[in-house]
DNA sequence: TTTCGACTACCGGGAAACCGGTAGAGACCG
DNA sequence: CGGTCTCTACCGGTTTCCCGGTAGTCGAAA
């Protein structure tokens, strides 16, 4: 029986490209592709799954909240997080989401690989970076989970939308709750962070991870 | 005689990836990769090559650069643009660059290889949004090359100043002019990029290297 | 010389952000 | 059970953003 695998990633080259290499290792199968959490959840919930290959910034749902919520449902998932960045609060915030893999896109190709076979035996796989990361945050602390603020999941889900240029209103039609009640979480959002304006929210979002650098204003027609 | 390609990206996982694509197409043989423009600069300078998948957005010298030095001494070399957004600057600035084919990460895996055989029969192949946004550009103005929404000086260091969260009162305190002038600019910059909102304008600035991903608020996270 | 772009500066108004408070429901824990 | 946390929601008020004008100066280009 061959390792069913989803591959998620708001860049359809990058998942093509990526089917490419996987198809090349005798074992694995891509059983389907996503191009946000959503879709994760939407194919797990349709058709058995061994493993998912997670980017964290994708439009809608973030990776982070996709594998909080796969996992869920469907603990025997293995979850392997693939992200450009090496941010410490980022790789903790998604071994805490569960997952049992983390690599960035500046390491190898073999790293995935590798990767993936350490999760199929149900083992943990940190790239070396990554681990580095992960070290230095246990010996500041002493503890990985004592870390810095820690945000809950509704409050990251508004800080995405901040970062994606949504007002109070807009993102409360979109989670469905008051304009008010995001205003309460922006506000705690900027008080555990010691941060003070959009700005900083958003290049706060972007070097977590949270929000991707861009997705809405591309094919566009400026002025 | 296969087609020498030269891949150009700096996520390594990528360029990896792309390699066990284009495996897939006879006629196809990837040469070499590169990290960033200099490195191909230096590797068309030490072998034939015939093609390169360019990114953009690479740290050193970015594609669009490395596009025109590259074209300079090598004026035979096909170039493909390899980018995640569809931006009409890029991709005007890339095609005045002398590129010949423009294709984003969101599209197909198949795009880039329909690319590929086009650009090496000798003509230009853009994929349909970028095509769209091309021939927006010239419905707009008529001439391609006018597009470009070209930031002034002025323009730039105020777009870095609102992306650090500061208020046109602080940025004109810094800069050592009136906060109305600085709301000017801001306008400017908002109807020029066809950006509407502080959290916009910092994901652009970002996107473009204006204002750095990151800058203080990684590692002493607060609390 | 006239025209144009860049930079400067102000007015006015509506929308949104920002900052403080209160408060109830539900969950979880010692 | 009491305490704590999260999420929900509203109140008021100030600041800033956002959008629309107008307009003067300066230097460069036509």
């Amino acid at each position: 029986m061959s390792l069913r695998i989803v591959l998620a990633d708001d860049h359809q080259m990058f998942r093509h490209a990526l089917r490419a290499l996987l198809a090349r290792e005798p074992g694995f199968e891509v059983v389907a592709e996503a191009a946000s959490g959503d879709e994760v959840l939407a194919i797990a919930a349709a058709q058995p799954v061994d493993l998912v290959c997670m980017d964290i910034a994708m439009p809608g749902m973030n990776g982070i909240d996709a594998t909080r919520r796969l996992l869920a449902t469907h603990p025997h998932i293995g979850v392997i997080g693939l992200s450009a960045f090496a941010d410490r609060q980022f790789v903790i915030d998604l071994l805490e989401a569960g997952a049992r893999g983390y690599i960035t896109k500046a390491d190898a190709g073999d790293e995935l690989v590798r990767a993936i076979h350490t999760v199929r035996e149900g083992r943990t796989y940190l790239c070396p970076d990554v681990a580095a990361t992960v070290a230095s945050a246990l010996l500041d602390r002493g503890s990985l989970y004592a870390a810095a603020p820690r945000l809950t999941e509704r409050e990251r889900q508004v800080l995405q939308l901040i970062a994606e240029g949504l007002t109070s209103m807009q993102i409360g039609d979109r989670l469905h709750i008051a304009a008010s009640t995001v205003d309460v979480h922006r506000r705690n959002l900027m008080r555990k962070l010691d941060l003070h304006n959009v700005a900083e929210l958003t290049r706060y979002a972007i070097t977590q991870g949270i929000s991707p650098t861009r997705q809405g204003l591309d094919g566009g027609l400026p002025n």
